[in-house]
RNA sequence: GCGCUCUUAGCUCAGUUGGUUAGAGCGUACGCUUCACACGCGUAAGGUCAUAGGUUCGAAUCCUAUAGAGCGCACCA
C-alpha cells in the first residue's frame, strides 16, 4: 500500500493521471458538486489567451493564482466556477495567415477574397487551439471545460452584435468623420491604448510664414497650412485680429492665410505662432472643429504625399522631408534649425509611425448622456442619467468594483479623465463584423441582415477589445437570460496584468454597466508582469523566453506554481527565478516523505480514522492550536487575496514546524513501549498531515492529491472537493 | 510636465493593519551513509532595511526631502 512512497515523488508520472481523474469526475463543473444548489456562487472568468498562441510564464502565473483561489473557494463550500476561453486575437492571427499565404503565392489577401481568407484564418485558429488548451491543463487549472467559450463562436457573435445594436439604439455608438490613429503598415485604425510612444531625435525647423515665424518638426505636412493660430492673450501679435486674412509666399507659391485665435496655443513654445494641419494632427483637428475650419488631406493611407504637395507628390515622408527643407532654403524661408527630441506615436503591433488621418469610422461616445434603466451598481440608481465615463468612474469610486490597490485606482481615474471617444472599427477582415448594412443613403443596424436586395454590410470589423469587454457575461450566455448569468454574474474576482487595466478592465466595467446595470467583477487585484532574471520583458527578439512546459517537465507543475506564487506581492513585477522553482520541487518531495513517515506509523499503530476529539496530551494540544492559528491566518490571507503570504506560511509550517520539530520529537515516542502514547501520537500526526494537505492543496494540487489518495482517513473521493477546515 | 511603483543578506524576493534578537529560496563554509527524505540533516558566515531629516514609548513599515531604477499618462505645432 505504501510502496509508491518508497521512491521519490515523481510529478511527471502523477500529474497527467490526476488531471484526467479530476476532469472525468466532473468536479470542475460546479453543477456536479455535492449539494450544489445550496452553495453560494463564486465565479471567475479566465482572461482568454490567444487561441493560436502558446503558454508563457505570464499565463502560468495567472493560472496559478486563479486556480489557487478557485480551489480554495471550492473547498470552502462555494459553487466555484472558473470559465475557460480563448481569444481570436484577430489582427495577429489574420496577419499570420496572410503572411503565410503571400509567401507561398506572392499574392495578397485581396486576391484570395474576404470569405476565403476569413475561412482560412478561422480554420487555422481552431486547429491550433488544442495546443494552448492542453498547456493550460498542464498547470492543473481546474476550469469547467463544459463552459468553454471562443471569442468568435456563435454565442459570442450574438452577444457582440446585440451589444452593438443596443448601444447604437441608445445613441452611444455613432459613425463619423473623425481623426483616428492610422497605422500605414497595418492599414487599419488603432485605439489610443495600442500606441507606444518612442523617443526620436529630429530637427525642429523655424520657417518664415509671411510676417510670422512658425516652428515645426514636420515640414511635409505644411503644404495645406492656411490658418495661423495665435493665443488671444499674446501681446506680441495683438494687432492681428481673429479672421483677418493675409497673402504670403509659401512652399509652392503664394497663398491666402487666415488668423485664428485659440487658447490651446502655448505662448512660450517656439514663436507662439503655429499653422495647423487638421487632417493629420489630433490637436489641430480639435482647433479646426472649434472654429469650423477647412481640413485637407496631405498624406495618403500609405504614408505618401498627395497632389497638393505639387512636385513632391507621391514621395514617402522620409524621402520628401529633406527635399522640402532644401526648397524652403532656396526660397529663403528657413529661419533656423535646431536639434529636437520628442516622442512619436508608433503602433504597438507593427512599430510603424502612426499617421493621424480623418476617416469615417465607428465610435463609442463616452460623453453622451443616457438613461440607465436598471442598475445594481452601488451608488448608481436605476433610471439615472449619466455618461459612460461617469459610469466607469462611479463603479469603482463607490465600491461596486473593489479595487484596493491605491496606485492602480489613481491610474484608472486619471485614464478616465483623459478618455476620448473609442474608435471601434478596424479595417481587417477577420473578427466580428460591424452589424450595419447600407443601401444608398440608407443605413440599417441590426443583429441580422435586413430583408430586400442591394444591402451591403459595412466592411469593417470591431476592435477585439469590444468583444473582450463583454467577456464576463457573454461567456455566461448573455443576451439570453440564462441561469448561469443570474447565478454567476457579477463574477467574484479578476486578476489581470496592469498592462490591460485600460484596454480591458475599464471596458468590461463600461459594458457590464451599460448592458446589465452590473459591475463585471466584485474584486479586482491587478498583478505585475513576469520578467526574466534581469528584469527584462520576455520577448522573441531577445530570445530570453522561459517555456513553462519545460519547467513543468523538470520540476513539476506544483513546483512551478509555488515558484511563481510564493513571495510575489500582487502588483509588483516578478523576476522569474528557476532556482526558486527547484526549491519547491524539493518541497514537494519533502511532503511526500512526511506523508510516508506519518502513514507508516499510523499503519503500525492501527490508526485509520480521524477521531473528532482524539485523546491528546497537552503537548499534542499545543500542536493542534498552532495549526489552528495557521489555518485561520491562511484562510484570512486567501479571502483578502494575500495568496503569496499564505503559500509562504504553509511552506514554512510544513517543513520547519511539522517535519523539523513535530516529526523529530515524535520519533522517540513512536519508538517507545507506551502504546497509548504511540497511538495518540500517530493519531495526531495523521490529523496534522490531513490538515496540511487540505491547506496546501490550492497551491500544490497534484502532490497533495496524490498523497490524499493514500490517506486512510479521506472523506471525499478527491482532495479537490474535500472540505476546507473550519476555523 | 503630471502621476505611479520600486531601492531589505552574494543573487531573486517576502515582511498584511508601526511592536520582542529583520525572514525564505538559491548560493557560500564546515560537519553528517541519524532506520521519512542527500530533492536530506545539523552548524555557521552574511543586512547601518538607498541617503538625510521628522512623527512616535517604539519605524524596514507613517511623513518630508534627496539620489538611483523602472513604469504609466499627457504631450509643444
Amino acid at each position: 500500500m505504501l510502496e509508491k512512497f518508497l521512491k521519490p515523488y515523481n510529478p511527471s508520472e502523477t500529474e497527467q493521471r490526476l488531471y484526467d481523474a479530476w476532469e472525468t469526475s466532473g468536479s470542475f463543473n460546479p453543477d456536479n458538486l455535492p449539494e450544489s444548489e445550496g452553495r453560494p456562487p463564486f465565479s471567475v472568468v479566465l482572461p482568454p489567451p490567444n487561441v493560436t498562441g502558446v503558454l508563457h510564464l505570464g499565463h502560468a502565473y495567472e493560472d496559478s493564482l486563479q486556480d489557487a483561489v478557485i480551489r480554495f473557494q471550492r473547498m470552502r463550500g462555494k459553487r466555484a466556477l472558473w470559465v475557460p476561453g480563448t481569444d481570436s486575437a484577430a489582427i495577429a492571427t489574420q496577419a499570420r495567415v496572410e503572411k503565410e499565404y503571400s509567401k507561398r503565392r506572392g499574392e495578397s489577401r485581396h486576391d484570395l477574397g474576404r470569405e476565403e481568407l476569413v475561412r482560412r484564418v478561422y480554420e487555422f485558429a481552431k486547429n491550433s487551439e488544442d495546443t494552448i488548451l492542453s498547456q493550460v491543463r498542464r498547470m492543473g487549472a481546474s476550469l469547467d471545460w463544459s463552459r468553454y467559450a471562443y471569442t468568435l463562436d456563435e454565442k459570442r457573435e450574438k452577444a457582440v452584435t446585440t451589444a452593438f445594436v443596443r448601444m447604437y439604439e441608445a445613441g452611444l455608438i455613432y459613425r463619423g468623420h473623425r481623426i483616428v490613429n492610422w497605422d500605414p503598415k497595418g492599414q487599419t485604425t488603432i485605439s489610443d491604448d495600442e500606441i507606444v510612444y518612442q523617443e526620436e531625435q529630429t530637427t525642429f525647423y523655424y520657417f518664415k510664414y509671411g510676417p510670422f515665424t512658425i516652428g515645426t518638426a514636420r515640414p511635409e505636412t505644411k503644404f495645406g497650412d492656411k490658418y495661423v493660430v495665435i493665443h488671444p492673450d499674446d501681446a506680441r501679435y495683438k494687432e492681428w485680429k481673429h479672421g483677418q486674412q493675409l497673402e504670403l509666399e509659401w512652399i509652392n507659391g503664394p497663398i491666402t492665410a487666415t488668423i485664428i485665435k485659440d487658447e490651446s496655443i502655448d505662448m512660450a513654445f517656439g514663436s507662439g505662432v503655429m499653422t495647423i494641419t487638421p487632417w493629420h494632427s489630433m490637436v489641430d483637428f480639435e482647433i479646426a472643429e472649434r472654429h469650423g475650419l477647412d481640413k485637407e488631406q496631405i498624406i495618403d493611407e500609405y504614408g505618401k504625399l498627395l497632389p497638393i504637395a505639387g512636385e513632391f507628390a507621391g514621395m514617402k515622408i522620409a524621402d520628401a522631408r529633406p527635399k522640402i527643407v532644401e526648397k524652403l532654403h532656396q526660397k529663403g524661408l528657413v529661419v533656423k534649425e535646431e536639434p529636437y527630441t520628442h516622442n512619436i506615436a508608433t503602433a504597438e503591433r507593427t512599430s510603424c509611425i502612426i499617421e493621424p488621418q480623418i476617416k469615417l469610422q465607428w465610435f463609442v461616445d463616452v460623453n453622451r448622456h443616457f438613461s440607465l434603466s436598471h442598475s445594481e451598481i452601488p451608488g448608481i440608481e436605476s433610471g439615472s442619467t449619466l455618461t459612460l465615463k461617469e459610469l466607469m468612474r462611479a463603479a469603482v469610486e463607490r465600491g461596486g468594483v473593489d479595487m484596493p490597490q491605491e496606485g492602480f485606482r489613481k491610474a484608472y481615474f486619471h485614464w478616465i479623465g483623459n478618455l476620448h471617444d473609442w474608435c471601434i472599427s478596424r479595417q481587417i477582415w477577420f473578427g466580428h463584423r460591424v452589424p450595419v448594412w447600407y443601401r444608398g443613403e440608407e443605413a440599417f443596424c441590426g443583429t441580422e441582415a435586413p430583408r430586400g436586395n442591394d444591402w451591403e454590410q459595412d466592411p469593417d470589423v470591431l476592435d477585439t477589445w469590444f468583444s473582450s469587454a463583454l467577456w464576463t457575461f457573454s461567456t455566461l450566455g448573455w443576451p439570453e437570460k440564462t441561469d448561469d448569468l443570474a447565478k454567476f454574474h457579477p463574477t467574484s474576482f479578476m486578476s489581470p496584468a496592469y498592462e490591460i487595466l485600460f484596454l480591458w478592465v475599464s471596458r468590461m466595467i463600461l459594458m457590464a454597466g451599460f448592458h446589465l446595470g452590473q459591475v463585471p467583477f466584485k474584486t479586482i487585484m491587478i498583478h505585475g508582469l513576469v520578467r526574466d532574471s534581469k528584469g527584462r520583458k520576455f520577448s522573441k527578439s531577445l530570445g530570453n523566453g522561459v517555456d513553462p512546459l519545460e519547467m513543468i517537465d523538470k520540476y513539476g507543475a506544483d513546483a512551478l506554481r509555488m515558484g511563481l506564487l510564493v513571495g510575489t506581492a500582487l502588483g509588483n513585477d516578478i523576476r522569474f527565478d528557476e532556482s526558486k522553482v527547484k526549491g519547491y520541487k524539493h518541497f514537494a518531495n519533502k511532503l511526500w516523505n512526511i506523508a510516508r513517515f506519518v502513514l507508516e506509523n499510523a499503519e503500525k499503530a492501527g490508526v485509520t480514522t480521524l477521531e473528532p476529539n482524539p485523546a491528546l496530551v497537552p503537548a499534542d494540544l499545543a500542536h493542534l492550536q498552532t495549526l489552528n492559528a495557521l489555518t485561520k491566518e491562511v484562510t484570512d490571507d486567501f479571502e483578502n487575496y494575500r495568496i503569496y503570504l499564505a503559500a509562504d506560511k504553509l511552506y514554512h509550517y510544513a517543513w520547519h514546524e511539522l517535519a523539523d520539530k513535530i516529526l523529530e520529537e515524535s520519533k522517540p515516542i513512536l519508538a517507545s513501549d507506551d502504546e497509548t502514547a504511540k497511538t495518540s501520537r500517530a493519531q495526531l500526526l495523521l490529523f496534522l498531515l490531513d490538515r496540511t494537505l487540505r491547506l496546501l492543496h490550492p497551491f500544490m494540487p497534484f502532490v497533495t492529491e496524490e498523497i490524499w489518495q493514500s490517506m486512510p482517513t479521506k472523506d471525499a473521493d478527491f482532495l479537490m472537493v474535500a472540505r476546507w477546515p473550519d476555523v
